[in-house]
DNA sequence: GTCTATATGAGGATAGAC
DNA sequence: GTCTATCCTCATATAGAC
């Protein structure tokens, strides 16, 4: 009883403009519809409540399903967590290792790039990616394990054009790892307050963090 | 049972030394010795496998009481939630309305001054502020309210400091709202990430992040 | 592949002794 | 103010019919 009383109903789910993310793209196209309807749905439900506050009711009842059929299309409720982390740290990668940042591009525009592209991945996908950031905690060990790794290659292509920048000489001599981790935290931190809705289209906030961050890595 | 697969114990928590601030004096004078032991498990056990994974049992255990005990201090769990978010809300607010920070700054000064406490803040206490921003949702729609108040009192320091310094000309003229965001994003993200046996010390990361808060706001 | 029904057990909260 | 014992709800997951 008392862990339910601040929750929402399924039906403000689904209404709440604010939660405009129906995860458009992020499912294999191989999961069947009804597959990626489900993740669609808990991608909702972990974001709105969190991961333990949400049942397999909750997740089921959105889509008109009973709890039972979700166990045809995923063994357990951490599996469906851990099916949305994967696909969103693999997303977030991809953003920033894509051959269209090259490694050959001059330093600021190579850290610009980076940071455009991942700032503007979040905000598209604020929903999946807080689910993604705020949740690691309910994954087992191993899974836990799998996503630090993405997320430790994904980091290292922040730091290494942060590097780069000061190796050449095109930034001043900063602190790599201090610059790369508040980098990073200006493109996730924006999943606690950003909305579809809002005054900036991802990719306008995503040139807007770039050129943030070329100001923390100048002279 | 698949619930708690994830978890860790009680044990784990009290000897991991990543989780390693035992919220000292974050909690009044007025409250019994006891009911401030429980305040501090809870901080421990919330920051670390979140507020629904956390048991009453959790809780008491690691202060060497039955579950029952808890309820001759606080009537129930989300009120224990509730008065982490209150004392940690409140202190974070002080930091930055406290007249060390005078009004009548240079606006460089008062904006420095605002971050680096702030930031400070929030690195010293990274366990309880881990619990003030991922547990939010966890708040009655009640206390939810109350401490969104006190987040709103605290952001508009923040926002006025900039304000100024662009009205009387010493910050360029910025987009206000984007980077006392950004700003925010800095000191809030860092509970994601910060252990006090790294190597910056909270007063060295304050001063860090107000220099790269100045260079957000320099031509 | 979806349903209804249910096994199983965890967890918040309370009763009542001390 | 703390304990032991327990109530009662609710959630994950399964069984078995269709």
């Amino acid at each position: 009883m008392a862990r339910r009383q601040a929750r929402f109903t399924t039906q403000d789910l689904v209404d709440d403009p604010r939660l405009d993310d129906h995860s458009p793209g992020l499912w294999s196209e191989e999961l069947p519809e009804v597959a990626r309807r489900l993740l669609s749905s808990a991608v909702r439900c972990f974001a709105k409540n969190g991961y333990h506050a949400t049942t397999t009711r909750d997740i089921t009842a959105a889509v008109g399903l009973s709890p039972a059929a979700m166990y045809v299309h995923f063994p357990s409720k951490e599996l469906v967590l851990f099916e949305i982390m994967l696909a969103g740290h693999r997303r977030a990668l991809a953003c920033v290792s894509d051959p269209a940042v090259p490694e050959t591009a001059d330093a600021a525009d190579r850290l610009r790039a980076i940071v455009s592209r991942y700032t503007a991945w979040h905000a598209r996908h604020h929903v999946a990616a807080r689910v993604c950031q705020f949740e690691l905690a309910a994954l087992t060990a191993e899974h836990y394990a799998e996503i630090l790794d993405l997320r430790h290659r994904t980091n290292e292509f922040f730091r290494d054009a942060v590097t780069r920048g000061v190796a050449d000489g095109s930034f001043a001599d900063v602190d790599v790892k201090r610059v790369t981790r508040a980098m990073l935290s200006l493109s996730i931190d924006l999943v606690r307050w950003y909305r579809l809705d809002g005054s900036d289209p991802p990719e306008r906030l995503g040139q807007f963090y770039a050129d943030l961050a070329l100001k923390l890595v100048e002279g």
